[in-house]
DNA sequence: GCAAAAGTGTTAATGATACACCCATGT
DNA sequence: ACATGGGTGTATCATTAACACTTTTGC
């Protein structure tokens, strides 16, 4: 009993906001089980680490950038997770802004790739249970913490951000009172710049001011 | 790499309101490391369990139910949570109610006991640093889940019930705007029967009608 | 009848909702 | 000048916050 061991995995959701769609990294599985599949990226464990350690390593073969804060979700146990083995995954979740964000030159398309939330392919494993809880965790860090400033740290339009809340929350706002919402509690500022190469009148350009941030949407 | 081990344990926490204050089980440490010190109950995972099914046998050994739903938080992984090996610890919480709370009889106070988490003795390892963890848990699980009809599945008072939120967050809550409020949104109602033994006027007591849940308190 | 704690209503302020027209750009 | 999408203001409604006196019990 004191010594029974297990082998644990870190699995890694990086999200991305982009023309307010949310988008998370998979990649291509070339091997059995589930040969041909997409999945979360993985990585086992060592007692050396802890989970955040082993899963900043892991997110470094796919981003060009580590700064990327990891949140940690929940950890699943379920005796079938892997076919053959007890595989015990502990699902971390990174935010990935539009500037930072940068796919590792080496990796091809057919290796790993930003998927729309709303349009996944066939996800190896439990990760498909796997993203459904990340999503029920950002959408309550959307309200709750500071999660959005992660998404769009800076020079967003209020359209983008109004219609990656839509989508993440199902929803509809309306423009006029989330402008008026979020001016008056002076959350956010202009930069003064203006989008440009979009059909119609273009937008202007905003950026949040301080930490407090939305208490609810949705 | 594939085939590094990890040792796993779960780490219970079990909560109970009694007379508007909160508790935590905690059982007495008797040997070294931190001997003398109080802790959460804690159990290694078998590669044949589940987390959640290694925290219910675990709650055998001090409840007499083990009809408490475990709600999965935080897993910890410092590498130097014990003093010699690396051991991945997954919380779990458990909302003990007031009438199916039920020590088993063949423990003492010298080995388990219910403490007010205002008021906590010298705790092992990193539980203290969990128990704080749990408590943002319970905050949230207040506010967003019904885990409030965990703690006071029927006949609380009103008062009661006022004084447990206003100490799980810490504010000061209006008596007459409270009771308002969870009567015109029709979320408890009278059981008829009244309090006893206590100082002054005797409060009614109270139940919840269905499962929607208060959305802010705090 | 006195102390202790529970129960009750009204008003003011604040925040949320609903809604229609004008403006800046590209073609 | 026209099509496209972004920006703006006001009136109503619902929710929250503030506040003081009366009622029921035990002693």
């Amino acid at each position: 009993m004191k010594n029974q061991s297990n082998q644990i995995e870190t699995v890694l959701n990086l999200f991305m906001a982009h023309d307010g769609r949310l988008e998370v990294l998979l990649i291509h599985k070339e091997e059995e089980p589930y040969k041909g599949y997409w999945m979360l990226p993985t990585s086992s464990v060592l007692t050396s680490q802890t989970l955040e350690e082993n899963a900043t390593l892991l997110l470094k073969n796919f981003l060009s950038s580590d700064q990327v804060p990891l949140h940690q979700n929940h950890t699943f146990s379920a005796l079938d997770r892997y076919p053959d083995e007890r595989v015990i995954g502990v699902s971390l979740v990174g935010i990935v802004d539009t500037i930072t964000w940068q796919l590792n030159e080496a990796l091809s398309d057919q290796e790993a790739k930003w998927f729309e939330v709303a349009n996944l392919p066939k996800l190896a494993y439990d990760h498909s249970e796997i993203i459904e809880k990340s999503l029920e965790m950002l959408q309550m860090g959307v309200k709750t913490q500071a999660l959005l400033t992660q998404f769009y740290p800076a020079d967003f339009t209020l359209p983008e951000l109004q219609h990656f809340l839509e989508m993440l929350f199902d929803c509809e706002i309306d423009r006029r009172n989330f402008r008026k919402r979020l001016l008056n509690e002076e959350l956010i500022e202009e930069t003064g710049d203006k989008e440009k190469g979009q059909m119609g009148r273009p937008a202007k350009l905003y950026r949040f001011k301080e930490n407090k941030m939305l208490q609810e949407i949705g």
